[in-house]
DNA sequence: CGCAATTGCTTTAAACCTAAATAATTCGCC
DNA sequence: GGCGAATTATTTAGGTTTAAAGCAATTGCG
C-alpha cells in the first residue's frame, strides 16, 4: 500500500472514530437525560448546573461557570435563573467587583444535589460496564491526549500546512 | 484497600470518563459547528442528515432517518422541511405505504454535500491528529465495547444487581 | 367487513442555546 | 481625576431540540 492510500484509510479511520465518540456520547447522554426527566424531574443542564457548584463550595462567578459548562452566558443566566426561583442556588455580591455574581448552592440545592449524584453516579458506572478497570484508564488517558491536542490548538484556524 | 475502597474509587473513574467523553466531543462539535457555519452556511444537523443520505444512495424513511441521527422524529421533519425548501433533498412517496416518505439527496444535494465533506474530514483528521494510528484504532475498539453494552442494554431500566 | 392497535409523519408547547446588543462596572493610562 | 477600552452579566431575537399530542394510513384479527 502506497503512502497516499494508506493517509487514505488513516482519514477514514479518524472519521469513523469521530462518528463512534458521537454515538457513545449521545447514547449515555440520552438515557441520563431521560432518567432524570423521570426520576428527578429535572434536566442535564440544570444537573450540570449544580455539579459545577458542588465542586466549588466558594461558589463560581456566571463567568467561569459559562466557561466550564461550554455554553454560553446567557444560557447559564437562564439555568439559573430557575434554580434560583427554586430556591436550589442563590446569587450573591463579590466583593470589589459589583458586576460580578458569585452563585452558590443553597443548602437545599446541596441535599438535592447530593440525592441526584448518588444515583446518576451509577448510571455511568452502569454505561461504562462494559469496559475493565484497565480499559477505562486507557480511554481516560487516549481521550486525554485528544483534548489537550484540541485545546492547544484553539487559537489558529489555519491548518498546519 | 479493601474492596469497598476499591469500588468507591472505580465508580470514580467512571465518572471522570464519562465528563472527559463529554468534554472531547463538545470540543470538537463545537468546532465542526462554527466551522459549518462560517465556511458553508449551514449547522451540523443539516450536515449530519445529508451525510446519511449519501450513505443510502436510495433514500431512507424519515423513521429510518431520525434512528440513525439519534434524534425525534419531529426534529428531523423541521431539517428535511429547510433542506427540501433549498431543493437539496427530495421526499418522494413510498410505494405500498402512503404513511411513510422516501428522503433522498437531489444532485444539487450531492454536489453540495460532497463540497462540504471533503473539508469536514480534514477538520476530523486535524482534530485526532494527537493520536497515532495504533491509538485511533484502540479508542475505536473500546468505544466499540461501550457501545455494544449500551446497545445491549436498552430494555431493563433495573439495575442488574 | 369492522374496528382496535400500530405505524409514520407532523405539529405544538416548553426548554435550551446562541449571537448580538445593552447596561453597569472596572481597568489602564495619562 | 478622567476618558476610552475591556469585562461581567443580562436581555433580546431567532433558531433548535425534545416530549407529547394529533392525524392519517396500515395492519391484525374476530
Amino acid at each position: 500500500m502506497d503512502l497516499e492510500a494508506r493517509a487514505h484509510d488513516e482519514h477514514h479511520d479518524a472519521l469513523r472514530l469521530w462518528l463512534r465518540m458521537l454515538t457513545c456520547t449521545q447514547l449515555v447522554e440520552q438515557r441520563v437525560r431521560s432518567r432524570l426527566r423521570e426520576q428527578f424531574e429535572t434536566t442535564l443542564p440544570r444537573f450540570d448546573l449544580m455539579a459545577q457548584l458542588e465542586r466549588a463550595p466558594d461558589g463560581l462567578k456566571m463567568n467561569e461557570l459559562s466557561r466550564r459548562m461550554m455554553v454560553t452566558g446567557g444560557n447559564v443566566t437562564g439555568i439559573t435563573d430557575q434554580l434560583e426561583a427554586e430556591g436550589l442556588v442563590e446569587r450573591t455580591a463579590v466583593a470589589n467587583d459589583r458586576r460580578a455574581l458569585c452563585i452558590r448552592l443553597t443548602a437545599a440545592g446541596r441535599k438535592a444535589f447530593a440525592d441526584m449524584a448518588a444515583v446518576h453516579e451509577g448510571w455511568i458506572v452502569d454505561a461504562l460496564a462494559g469496559l475493565t478497570a484497565r480499559e477505562v484508564a486507557t480511554l481516560h488517558k487516549l481521550l486525554g491526549k485528544v483534548k489537550q491536542h484540541m485545546n492547544q490548538n484553539v487559537k489558529e484556524g489555519e491548518a498546519t500546512a
